[in-house]
DNA sequence: CTCACCTTAAACAATA
DNA sequence: GTATTGTTTAAGGTGA
């Protein structure tokens, strides 16, 4: 205690020109302004999801022209051989323009919100969200990859099996590479097109982040929409195939001799090679033993249908699946070139799986967030901005230091881990720049806190509440609804990384607080004062604010709004990959299941508002949860408070989402008073 | 512009 | 005497 207010009184000076008054107001203000007007804008890309689809789509129709026009120019370039995948003559230039499109608004959607550096809890909890998000993308992808995988390689060996020439499988690989070199083009001009972007300064990309330059990766083309080539492809091989059979029926399969090397390349650039070609050792052609054995396994045949691609021929058991197989499914055109596609889209869905993963550290590291401990962790470079602060770092939160949003930050602490541990310590946070939007748009202070519980005790972030309000919350969680000042001290420290800094500055306000609004009143005690929350008070003068006031509904819109668009480029990002859009109960991790819920949350609070005033008042599951009678009062109320709402109150009951638990260091409360 | 609210700062007193 | 607690005033910012 003494050490700590030594420290306080020390580090008053300086800390006050930390977190002046004035300019912590500007920032305010603008960073204020500044979020809701983009909330507004972003409000108008409410359908970034559809547009995206729509350009999806486009990209879906450059993509089959730019593999015909691939095929035919390999026809007419004859032996021309691919080799390298990094350099060659761009041919599809517009092409990836408009590929690229969708992606980029998802990113580039966080990267304006982003900018401005004051998150509010709910934004950072759509980012989670969509990261997590992005993790179970990939792992679908991953899952589909490996399906596709396995089906490619069963028909590559069925063909090798079946005695045919090796030179089949060099074309399929040959246009392998060449459909890569072209996805690889795409991305270097997707590339190209985000560093014009970043120029322009539509996008904030820092210079520290190797990752994020590759973030838009190529990914034009949706699994579905592949297997929808894939249809395309085979029927027209189908169609081609009735006329006349000679010819190779399709430009894919007429091209590319060359040497054998690009069918390994293509076998090894697959990790499930190897194990593909054991499982698919067993020629599907001869009803070999072994395959009865894998009858259960065999990857092209599950639920009694023939899982080859674009076929779901019903197979009655495995016996005349393998007989469909043979006699449908033989080495001949058709079969090579859906194997090609097949191949396609396995490259394609490596390509993505690649580019969501990059996107996904792309923004975990724009966000600054590292996965790991955070107190190894080295400082950001940008920590020189702020020496003043350095005395800080002896507090429990090392990371203290403000910075500006244009400032680069950090060397790039690779998010290796799963997202679902983000210690959010990094995203220091400007200090002293805050918006308080619970109080004014009735967020429930207590769920807030509760859902952003771990958030707010590990990033400095200024919680969204007034002092009144935080300490309310404080004297509500504890089991007696009572806390001395020292108490209320200690939940602000240990609820809050950012009021373990400045601590003469917020206790100041505290007391303050504490004392001037008649909300609070001091209950002596045996053992010193305890200070009580007067609900009746504290609920007075939110009617007049809140209460159908259409401006303040048009406010909670417009922050809402800012998960609008968030959730669009979410379900953006899922269309794109042609993944259902996943119900915040499947993620597993609880923490973003409660992020999740504080989003659905936001979302009916926001209807709530909308739809009833009467609900303002005590709004939703009452945001200020409890509405207890005080415990103790000595003095009486005053005179006015008769006159008080009492009807506020009425609605309000005891909901204990966020239960007192325990860590009390202090020593309980007393019981007994006065 | 006004008003209510909020934050920060600071002076001061009472008390442990 | 010092630190803590509590009260009060003032100044400035924000938003309706």
């Amino acid at each position: 205690m003494m050490q700590e207010s030594g420290t306080e009184t020390k580090s008053n000076g300086s800390a006050i020109q930390n977190g002046s008054s004035g300019g912590n107001h500007l920032l305010e203000c603008g960073s204020l302004r500044e979020g809701r007007s983009n909330g507004e804008a972003a409000a108008g890309d409410v359908g970034a999801a559809d547009l995206a689809h729509v350009q999806q789509q486009q990209a879906l129709q450059v993509a089959r022209q730019l593999l015909l026009q691939q095929q035919q120019q390999q026809q007419v370039s004859g032996l021309k051989s691919p080799k390298r995948n990094d350099k060659q003559p761009a041919l599809q230039v517009p092409v990836s323009v408009a590929m690229m499109t969708p992606q980029v608004i998802t990113p580039q959607q966080m990267q304006q919100i982003l900018q401005q550096q004051v998150l509010s809890p709910q934004q950072l909890q759509v980012l989670l969200q969509q990261q997590q998000a992005l993790m179970l993308q990939q792992q679908q992808l991953q899952e589909f990859y490996k399906k596709q995988q396995e089906q490619l390689q069963l028909q590559l060996l069925q063909q090798q099996h079946a005695g045919k020439q090796p030179k089949e499988q060099q074309q399929v690989a040959t246009q392998q590479l060449a459909f890569q070199q072209q996805l690889l083009q795409m991305q270097q001009l997707q590339q190209q097109h985000l560093l014009s972007l970043q120029r322009q300064g539509l996008l904030t990309i820092q210079p520290g982040q190797p990752a994020l330059p590759l973030q838009p990766l190529a990914q034009g083309m949706i699994p579905t929409e592949l297997q929808q080539l894939w249809k395309e492809v085979t029927s027209a091989h189908t169609a081609e195939e009735t006329t006349g059979n000679n010819h190779s029926s399709l430009d894919l399969t007429t091209t590319c001799v060359s040497s054998s090397a690009p069918s390994k390349t293509s076998l090894i650039m697959n990790p499930h090679a190897s194990t593909n070609g054991q499982l698919s050792v067993h020629t599907p052609k001869r009803e070999s033993l072994s395959h009865e054995e894998h009858s259960h396994s065999h990857p092209l045949y599950g639920h009694g249908v023939c899982k080859w691609p674009g076929c779901e021929a019903v197979c009655e058991d495995f016996q005349s699946f393998l007989k469909h197989l043979n006699s449908e499914h033989a080495l001949d055109d058709r079969s090579t070139a859906q194997c090609r596609v097949q191949m396609q889209v396995v490259q394609q869905l490596e390509l993505q799986l690649a580019k969501d993963k990059e996107r996904l550290q792309a923004m975990m590291t724009h966000l600054h967030v590292k996965s790991t401990e955070p107190k190894a962790a080295p400082q950001p470079l940008n920590l020189v901005s702020s020496v003043t602060l350095s005395k800080s770092a002896s507090e429990a939160s090392p990371q203290s230091l403000p910075h500006t949003p244009t400032t680069p930050t950090a060397p790039i602490t690779p998010v290796t881990q799963g997202p679902s541990v983000i210690t959010t310590t990094s995203m220091h946070t400007v200090g002293p720049i805050r918006r308080r939007y619970s109080d004014k748009y009735n967020v429930p202070i207590s769920s807030d806190i509760a859902q952003n519980q771990e958030f707010y005790k590990n990033a400095e972030v200024r919680p969204p509440f007034t002092y009144a309000s935080l300490i309310r919350q404080a004297i509500l969680e504890s089991p007696e609804k009572q806390l001395t000042l020292n108490e209320i001290y200690n939940w602000f420290t240990r609820m809050f990384a950012y009021f373990r800094r400045n601590a003469a500055t917020w206790k100041n306000a505290v007391r303050h607080n504490l004392s001037l609004h008649k909300c609070f009143v001091r209950v002596e005690n045996v053992k010193g004062a305890v200070w009580t929350v007067d609900e009746v008070e504290f609920q007075k003068r939110r009617p007049q604010k809140i209460s159908g006031n259409p401006s303040l509904i048009k406010n909670m819109q417009s922050s809402h709004a800012y998960c609008t668009p968030l959730n669009a480029a979410l379900q953006a990002s899922m269309a794109e990959n042609s993944i259902p859009l996943y119900t915040t109960a499947s993620m597993g991790n609880p923490t973003l299941g409660n992020l999740a819920s504080a989003i659905r949350e936001e979302l009916n609070g926001a209807m709530e508002h909308t739809n009833s005033n009467e609900s303002d008042s005590s709004p939703g599951r009452s945001p200020m949860q409890a509405v207890h009678p005080v415990h103790v009062k000595e003095e009486p109320l005053d005179p006015e408070e008769a006159e008080g709402p009492l009807s506020l109150v009425t609605t309000a009951n005891h909901s204990p989402d966020f239960d007192h638990d325990r860590d009390y260091e202090d020593e309980p409360v007393n019981e007994d008073m006065e």
